[in-house]
RNA sequence: GGCGCGGUAGCCAAGUGGUAAGGCGGAGGUCUGCAAAACCUCUAUGCACCGGUUCGAAUCCGGUCCGCGCCUCCA
């Protein structure tokens, strides 16, 4: 069996060919730069990366697009509350955006348009809405989308609006609205916005929500395109719509695969400011945790199942690491010097568990278990001295091309200067000659320098305290 | 009310008909000047509960209990 997904669209896992072979176009619904994402945003993002890699790993060209939400009701208040014109104001949480995702180790995707960037687009497709008869312009000049033109309506979110009443939850300043669910494609401009506004052919205002994301996802992608990611939050109204209008605007099925990453929640409850459980990334940073671990523990859980986050197994994930590690450098150590030979059966057992778990919608756990199964194998293998160099190198090579999708692995290991090097040396020499007192004040001198040193049967080890 | 998700060891978590992966933790062991680490071994006669189907069920069917999400701008 080869690579298949749950699609949101099917209720099923179904097998995945992109439309043009061997080239897959891919749409992840990014954050709103209004203030530091939180974990539960980084869950999804890490979620989006793995598969992106996995899509790589499967030896796919991924043309991935994120969008920057910088214009909306949260940026425009944040921006009014903070005095700052809106371009300055969601400048600095695109700037930590992009920091924090690097810090997690997330790849970079080929686009990230900002929605102010691409107001004409949008324009452009609204005008196409409003000549097709989907959308209609209210009073006081917003344009919303007619839903009872667009009878698949409903279809992604399995929803039948025919029983929805207008209830609380509806805003009453959207009375000009011809039904209560139709939504809002741009928003006439009002003093709140202040400066913020474009001039369009009905009136100045600024985009709804939804638009950006069809706008700049055709623009970049085409018409019809792979797959579109999000929380499982925004399967209504966020891509409901956006199929809608989508649609409605092109004639043409949107996307083909929808997947949805569901939530984060913390300590079993749902992460909020209220309950004090309420992370961003640099909170985690700042208890000193690394981007590697909160990433593994982001990563471990699968994508559609309630990732209960709790400093417990952050903790769980940084010694999963250190074993992870360890058995690298274990491996490093038996291939010095040696060219890859023929993989030993231990190695091609987990490539092919993790394969077969990762080709099964992102079967992460199962594909850890293969290459932890794999460690496993591979220290007794090395226990019983029935791996040579080039059997520890091909395996090291199979370790490696496996992270490409895992992204765990440090690429580099802090290195001790000369210095540290040559108290290291010297503790050794006081080993041999069995001085002790001045072994373990070396040591100690160490310690004060920041490194800690292990002694073990293959040498004394570094790390970085 | 509608749609949907989940309940597997102390904790996290795979497994959707063939006899319970993996990680953490814990216990024992090997190694060791000490310390620490590492590695090895062990750690669920049972998968919320009750029935049923089957040679066989964590997996399928029916029912019950419990927890949770969405139902108009929250990943």
């Amino acid at each position: 069996m080869g690579l298949r997904f749950y699609n949101t669209l099917t209720r099923k896992v179904d097998p995945f060919e992109p439309l043009e072979p061997g080239h897959v176009r891919l749409y992840t619904c990014g954050p709103t730069v209004y203030n530091a994402a939180h974990i539960g945003n980084f869950r999804a993002y890490v979620f989006e990366d793995l598969l992106r890699r996995y899509l790589k790993f499967k030896g796919f060209r991924v043309t991935q697009v994120m969008n920057l939400t910088d214009v909306d009701d949260k940026t425009i208040k944040g921006a009014r509350e903070a005095g700052l014109s809106l371009n300055d104001f969601t400048r600095q949480f695109k700037d930590m955006f992009f920091e924090d995702v690097k810090t997690l180790n997330v790849e970079p995707a080929e686009h990230y348009p900002a929605a102010t960037d691409h107001i004409p687009e949008m324009i452009g497709l609204l005008e196409q809405l409003m000549k097709k008869g989907f959308a209609y312009r209210s009073e006081d000049g917003s344009i919303y989308f007619s839903i009872k033109k667009f009878p698949a309506y409903g279809r992604l979110a399995h929803l039948d609006l025919s029983g929805l009443k207008a209830g609380a939850r509806v805003a009453q300043d959207e009375y000009e609205k011809e039904n209560a669910a139709d939504f809002a494609l741009w928003k006439a401009w009002d003093e709140k916005d202040g400066e913020v506004g474009w001039e369009a052919p009905w009136g100045r205002g600024r985009p709804g929500w939804h638009i950006e994301c069809s706008a700049m996802s055709m623009k970049y992608l085409g018409e019809s395109f792979d797959i579109h990611t999000g929380g499982v939050d925004n399967i209504f109204p966020h891509h409901e719509d956006e199929i809608a209008q989508s649609e409605a605007a092109t004639g043409k099925p949107f996307v083909r695969f929808w997947l949805h990453c569901a939530h984060l929640i913390v300590d079993g409850r749902k992460m909020s400011k209220s309950l004090g459980n309420f992370y961003t990334l640099r909170d985690l940073l700042g208890r000193g945790y690394s981007g590697r671990e909160i990433r593994y523990e982001l990563m471990a859980t699968h994508y559609r199942q309630w990732l209960n986050f709790t400093f417990d197994s952050l903790q769980a994930a940084r010694a999963a690491l250190d074993r992870l590690d360890e058995f690298r450098r274990r491996l490093d150590l038996a291939s010095a010097g040696s060219v890859a030979g023929r993989m030993p059966s231990w190695v091609e057992v987990a490539r092919a568990g993790f394969v077969a778990a990762m080709d099964d919608d992102l079967n992460i756990s199962g594909a850890l278990g293969a290459l932890f199964d794999m460690v496993h194998a591979g220290n007794k293998a090395m226990d019983a001295g029935e791996t040579d160099g080039a059997a520890a190198r091909a395996a090291l090579d199979a370790f490696a091309d496996m992270d490409r999708v895992l992204g765990l692995l440090q690429s580099a290991q802090g290195t001790a200067d000369a210095a540290i090097q040559g108290l290291v040396a010297r503790r050794q020499q006081a080993r041999a000659e069995k001085n002790w007192p001045e072994a373990d004040r070396l040591r100690k001198e160490l310690l004060a320098l920041g490194w800690t040193v292990k002694d073990t049967p293959r040498g004394p080890q570094l790390k970085k305290a």
